[in-house]
DNA sequence: TTTTTTTACGCAATCGTTCCCGGTAACGTT
DNA sequence: AACGTTACCGGGAACGATTGCGTAAAAAAA
């Protein structure tokens, strides 16, 4: 099945005019007289004329479209990174390509690869959490194509990045859970390759030195997955339970560690904040409904995406290569519920 | 920015062909010899050679690429749904262009348009919850442009179509409330353009029917965004507790209306299920964890997003126009949960 | 009236690819 | 020797749009 479309030679031919003054006229030139563009503007509106984005693309040799590299669309705050991409991309007249890696680094290098040679004009990636090589990614960047990091960044690749402050909000957490009244917090991170992985570690650390509190380090597990498996943050989880000091609280770092931990938490019996206080990194819309309600580190998951979609399409649009980059720290917020209550005395 | 990439012309320049020898050579065609074959076929490899899809696109008038229209990726069916796309899609070489109307009739047609002037070779649609005027997509139907309905399906266009079995998973969710006791059973309902809509209703109404209960007409309240906009819930619960003869359970008909339904119970310290119970359609896949764990009826979602995209890829795919068109209808599931508990006798 | 300038348009190349026509050898057949 | 086959390859026209350049006719200047 095929569907015709109307071309800038059906104009011409029903004009009596040449395809480039039909293109001239289209396109408001001054060499065209005024009677020739209300006539050809008049009769391509009659006849519904839309240029074909794919003879211009090849034409200019851009593709108005950009591919989003992500972990998976089905995890709130990917999908409202998504809804901010595409509010600016769209209003910039640019498509959105989604491909999810679902936290494999084969899945990203197979779809950066499809991607890259479907000619995208620029990339936003988050890499997942198994990605450690980055040489796909560098091979398209050192061959100039955009590229801008959104959350999980790259420090060793030069470009714009977009993260939210993961250092404060895991600060603002931990320092939570302690003037409730904890004093074995564990951490519940996310894979160890990740920068934000390490950024909000750095931000638990800091907080319980400033209460000075040592450091547990075996309260401390890692999950490469960042929660996608279950069975990694069950493994995590008798980690820390069987630990000689049971931990009283659980700061989490992803939104997937946080919910499966609610979960290892209901299977065993665990009662939540009694046993064990939850904070996490979560875009849910619903963890007040969830039981108990869930306090959460929410990041500004919509900002972030619609901020990373104006960087890359800056980036795409710059007569030559950029030398400059930045880097946008947006502000994490933390939400105070019934997961992390004051420590009962018992 | 712009990155160059290796194109036919350089292989036959560097290789002393024509292009169209080059061409033939790397499309393995009869008339190219063995030899000049593999030395096309390395050259390009080494030079790492990939076809300009855009160049092809033009050529074949035809983008190998589709468009899905939902409502919003941040529902978790949808997101299965499109996962369910992406996967088909990929593996037969198609981009998947993601569109979210917002329940919104105005986007849907933006939307619309702004994708089918983008070249796309198909659509994928489950229309929003105000869409009741099908013009836009008739029209691009008439031009001849494959589309393939999700779910929310327009019965008086003639097209493929892939729904979850609507009639059972209501009929299912209904009879399951009545029997654990429940007496009056109230219908939060979808945007009555919807045939979702309809279907359950039907379930609904014939559950009631075999079980020798009464429909109360007061008992059906329709939400025109299917639950987006808090303050509709918030209204047709209203309407639903101050009828005279109170409900004591409701059936939810889409993700949304269901936790909604419980955002306004947590609101109105309605418990449940001792004051109400709740069933639902949803495919959330942490029921489990809200308070109380939720009863509902998922669908599959993940596989009505193959098979659809497949049927669509079938479609654009095949030679001539098609005229015979299939309704694939997938079964629903009822998982049982504390939200619906067998009534309490008090 | 002649020359110059301006106006308004067409020709043709271009983007990367495919594919319809050729064309030319090197054979084999009569 | 003359012709037909076969095998291999190149030229060039598409696909739809833009754009530099050329140029006819009209207008302005000489």
């Amino acid at each position: 099945m095929k569907f015709e479309a109307v071309t800038i030679k059906d104009i011409a031919k029903a004009l009596g005019l040449s395809t480039s003054t039909v293109s001239r006229a289209l396109r408001d030139s001054y060499e065209i007289s005024p009677e020739t563009k209300q006539m050809v503007l008049e009769y391509a509106k009659q006849i519904n004329y839309r240029p074909n984005p794919i003879a211009l693309s090849l034409k200019e040799r851009r593709s108005r479209s950009i591919g989003v590299i992500i972990s998976e669309i089905a995890n709130s705050f990917f999908s409202q990174i998504i809804n901010g991409i595409e509010s600016t991309a769209y209003s910039k007249g640019y498509n959105v390509i989604i491909s999810q890696s679902r936290e494999s680094y084969q899945r990203e290098v197979i779809n950066m690869d499809f991607l890259s040679s479907r000619s995208i004009d620029g990339f936003l990636i988050s890499v997942s959490t198994e990605t450690e090589d980055f040489a796909h990614i560098r091979d398209l960047y050192d061959r100039g194509l955009p590229i801008v990091f959104v959350d999980r960044v790259i420090d060793s690749i030069d470009t714009h990045k977009v993260i939210a402050d993961n250092f404060k909000g895991a600060y603002d957490a931990t320092t939570h859970l302690i003037k409730n009244g904890y004093k074995r917090i564990a951490h519940l991170a996310n894979s160890e390759y990740l920068s934000i992985t390490k950024e909000r570690a750095a931000g638990y650390r800091q907080a319980l030195e400033d209460a000075k509190m040592d450091l547990n380090e075996g309260y401390l597990q890692h999950c490469l997955h960042g929660g996608m498996i279950y069975d990694e943050v069950d493994y995590a989880m008798n980690e820390l339970m069987n630990h000689k000091h049971k931990p009283d609280a659980v700061f989490a770092s992803a939104d997937k560690l946080t919910t499966n931990c609610m979960r290892y938490c209901r299977a065993k019996g665990i009662v939540i904040p009694d046993d064990l206080a939850i904070v996490g990194f979560s875009n849910l819309d619903l963890t007040e409904l969830l039981s108990p309600s869930l306090s959460v580190v929410r990041q500004p998951a919509f900002e972030m995406g619609e901020v990373s979609a104006e960087l890359l399409i800056k980036t795409i649009e710059s007569k030559r290569p950029l030398t400059e980059f930045e880097t946008r720290v947006l502000p994490a917020e933390l939400f105070i519920r019934d997961s992390s209550a004051k420590k009962s005395k018992k």
